[in-house]
DNA sequence: TTCCATTACGCCGCT
DNA sequence: CGTAATGGAA
């Protein structure tokens, strides 16, 4: 065997043991900036240089496409060029580069499409309108979210029906859910799910395919392994069956993925699952002050069970957390701004190296308008993505089709987009044949002069199939995907109707389509064989957390969630408030509140050296003014690393959610019905929500708190209203029919008493 | 068939 | 408040 490297040195004891343990399976317990990314890439460098693997028998499985990047390139700095020959990513893109591989054996092609929760919920809605459901009554959503859980439990469609005690929704998932599943395979097409269950059935049907991927990665390392579903955990359980080299590196304080069906067990299970497991903790913090460090800790004590370790710093003290009582999410937005510049100024800090962490994404808008305002560059992580917008996602549906004429969700998108006459009833005609003769649809357009529909639509489907065909001969002579894809924008009209439309919104979505080209050319340029396929592949799993720019001179925006694995030195966690921070209850579904502190725990040990915790005395939701109570993670965390912005420290009542629960259907959010305490901003800013003026208020009856009785809804009172004029707008609460908004001078309505 | 106005409804997180 | 979906008129 080699001399060990040099770099060994660079660890402490325990990152030493977890890098030098060769064969066999091993868990790593890795606390919050413990160095686990630092011992995964030194492991996996260590191996190689020691000749117990070659980096393409290494498969490492990461959380996100750049932390896999990165990994790559810090180990291509210890061992050098053979590092490009690692296999790593995440679940999803590794998957579904082997997919492409062996689509075959399992019925499929390998330019399958891939679809994104928007494009499944469509196939799903379609669906439903075809075995004659209402998608009113029955939401795509829901079904979609029922489909998705059975698929990453493994639960297939002949099952469904049997695990469940049943109910008219049941048995409505179970039937959707096989045809659903029909639908993909006819439509050479796999939803984010199938990329984790499809492998398992490959495996499972041909063991011989197995074996031969069992014996390529004889090195499995998986991180944020607290974070895996069970359709990850049996897939790497499959591949790592036969050697048993599976390093698995994670935190169950940090587990926060369960709405998409992660399974703590997996990590706790880990040493009953192989038996001659080692166990390795990584304890020691190098990221954060005591006392970040022991806020974090005084947070998740509060949970029950946790695998046994116990975070240290040799770090400083550091300051104390401040926290932030502001008056609503303006307040909140302008306060964060000014401790920015503040600090900006005094200490010297960069932009880049602030972040604020909130729970759900909509809270970044108010900062956004803010910092603008104030001139502070900002990078907005998340929200909604860039390959999810309306003009991309047609674009790209218009290059699927291509290459994957079999996919009729895709083509249904755009076969009328831009409007080309061929309207809802000869769709929904040519679709019923395509059922009816079991063939796609666009083999029905091609022959669409047998379908007899409506004349003008015949001829605008003949012009689009020649259309398409003639960008698949393109294709096909090897000219450019850029080239190509110029060329569809300008046939397809799309280009043209955008120019046309000329409006704010048009403009941007022109820069979109722009930015997409370029992102084609640049893919072309850096892959020596890109194919269509490839790069329609690649972006689909392309993560927000993917495109965060550390370097980029802006402050970080982002959800908690997206915040995983990244550090900042400031750190500003906002809307800590109940019915928030920890979310509220959604239609009655119980709440994790140990997944919410363990979220909390992640957003602080995100901090370096400074840290505030932000609420909000009121808050906007729908338009209505909100009252919010503080969250209790307040409560819970240690008096002494907290103060008040003047020093003294903040008023907690432990006891405040002990025993009983609130039994009120809203708790939390009341309704704010006097003006609290004055805003602390400038009022000069203040732009909207402003009162109503009305030239004769007396005449005006329809006043928030009014009892009305209308036509059709019956009784109601007014709960709020909008808009001047002509435009008013109510939002009525009827008795019952439930809420209703309504215009004004449209509705038929009387105020009554 | 298309376009525009009105109404519904969400705001939990992500591949 | 924002956007998506729907439904009626041109």
């Amino acid at each position: 065997m080699p001399k060990e490297p040099d770099f060994i040195h660079d660890l402490n004891e325990q990152q030493r043991r977890a890098v030098r343990h060769g064969e066999g399976p091993l868990l790593i317990v890795a606390g919050a900036g413990s160095g686990k990314t630092r011992v995964l890439t030194y492991r996996i460098a260590y191996l190689i240089h020691q000749n117990m693997a070659a980096p393409n028998e290494i498969l490492a499985l990461t959380f996100t496409n750049k932390a896999a990047k990165e990994m790559q390139e810090r180990i291509g700095q210890l061992i050098g060029e053979e590092a490009k020959r690692l296999w790593m990513g995440t679940f999803h893109s590794v998957f579904s580069k082997i997919l492409r591989y062996e689509a075959e054996k399992i019925g499929f092609n390998s330019d399958y499409s891939i679809y994104d929760t928007e494009d499944s919920k469509n196939a799903i809605k379609q669906i439903l309108r075809e075995n004659n459901y209402d998608p009113k009554e029955i939401k795509p959503r829901i079904l979609q979210r029922r489909i998705s859980d059975a698929k990453n439990e493994l639960i297939n469609p002949d099952h469904y029906g049997e695990k469940f005690v049943h109910s008219t929704l049941d048995d409505i998932t179970a039937r959707i859910y096989k045809i659903y599943v029909e639908r993909l395979k006819h439509n050479n097409a796999m939803d984010f799910d199938d990329l984790l269950i499809k492998p398992i059935e490959l495996f499972n049907e041909h063991p011989d395919t197995l074996e031969k991927y069992q014996d390529r990665f004889k090195y499995i390392m998986i991180d944020e392994y607290q974070d895996t579903n069970h359709a990850q955990y049996k897939v790497t359980n499959m591949l790592a069956s036969k050697y048993e080299n599976l390093c698995v590196v994670g935190d169950d304080a940090q587990s926060i993925y369960s709405f998409r069906g992660a399974d703590i067990s997996n990590i706790l299970d880990f040493k009953s699952d192989y038996e001659d497991a080692v166990e390795i903790p990584l304890e020691q913090n190098y990221r954060s002050t005591k006392a970040i460090l022991k806020a974090a800790d005084s947070i998740i004590k509060n949970n029950s069970k946790q695998l046994d370790k116990t975070l240290w710093t040799d770090n400083d003290m550091g300051d104390t957390i401040t926290v932030l009582d502001n008056y609503d999410e303006r307040d909140e937005a302008n306060r964060v701004a000014n401790y920015i510049q503040d600090l900006k100024m005094r200490k010297g800090y960069d932009y880049n190296d602030f972040a604020i962490l909130y729970r759900t994404n909509y809270q970044s808008r108010v900062f956004e308008e803010t910092f603008r305002r104030k001139g502070i560059t900002y990078q907005l992580v998340g929200g909604l993505s860039f390959y999810q917008r309306k003009e991309i996602k047609d674009v790209l549906a218009y290059l699927t089709l291509l290459i994957n004429p079999e996919d009729d969700t895709n083509l249904m998108r755009i076969i009328n987009e831009p409007s080309r006459g061929i309207g809802q009833k000869s769709l929904s005609d040519l679709m019923n044949r395509a059922r009816q003769t079991g063939q796609s649809l666009w083999r029905i357009l091609e022959n669409v002069e047998e379908a007899d529909v409506y004349k003008p639509a015949e001829n605008s489907v003949k012009d689009f199939v020649r259309m398409i065909n003639s960008l698949k001969q393109q294709l096909a002579n090897g000219r450019s995907l850029v080239e190509v894809t110029k060329q569809l924008l300008d046939e397809s009209g799309y280009m043209k109707s955008l120019v046309e439309e000329n409006s704010p919104k048009s403009m941007t979505r022109r820069e979109n389509i722009l930015e997409l080209q370029n992102a084609i050319s640049y893919f072309e340029k850096n892959n020596d064989n890109a194919t269509l396929s490839s790069f329609l592949q690649e972006i689909s799993l392309i993560t927000d957390t993917d495109k965060y720019d550390e370097e980029k001179p802006a402050v970080t925006m982002m959800t908690v969630h997206a915040a995983k694995g990244l550090e900042f030195p400031v750190v500003f966690i906002v809307g800590l408030e109940e019915e928030l921070f920890p979310v509220g209850s959604r239609n009655n579904e119980d709440v994790n509140i140990e997944e919410e502190r363990r979220l909390f725990y992640v957003a602080i040990t995100r901090a370096e050296q400074e840290l505030f915790f932000s609420h909000c005395r009121s808050r906007y939701k729908y338009g209505e003014e909100q009252r919010k109570t503080r969250s209790r993670f307040l409560d819970e965390v240690s008096s002494d690393v907290v103060r008040t912005e003047t020093g003294s420290s903040i008023n907690q009542d432990k006891n405040r959610f002990s025993g009983k629960k609130n039994s009120s259907p809203n708790n939390g959010d009341t309704k704010v019905e006097y003006d609290w305490k004055k805003p602390l901003y400038d009022k000069n800013n203040r732009s909207s929500h402003t009162q109503i003026h009305y030239d004769n208020p007396d005449e005006d009856p329809f006043q928030v708190g009014a009892k009305v009785i209308h036509n059709v809804f019956g009784q109601g009172k007014i709960i709020s209203r909008s808009g001047q004029g002509e435009r008013t707008k109510v939002v009525v609460f009827f008795k019952e029919r439930g809420r209703k908004t309504l215009m004004l001078r449209a509705a038929k309505m009387q105020v009554v008493g």
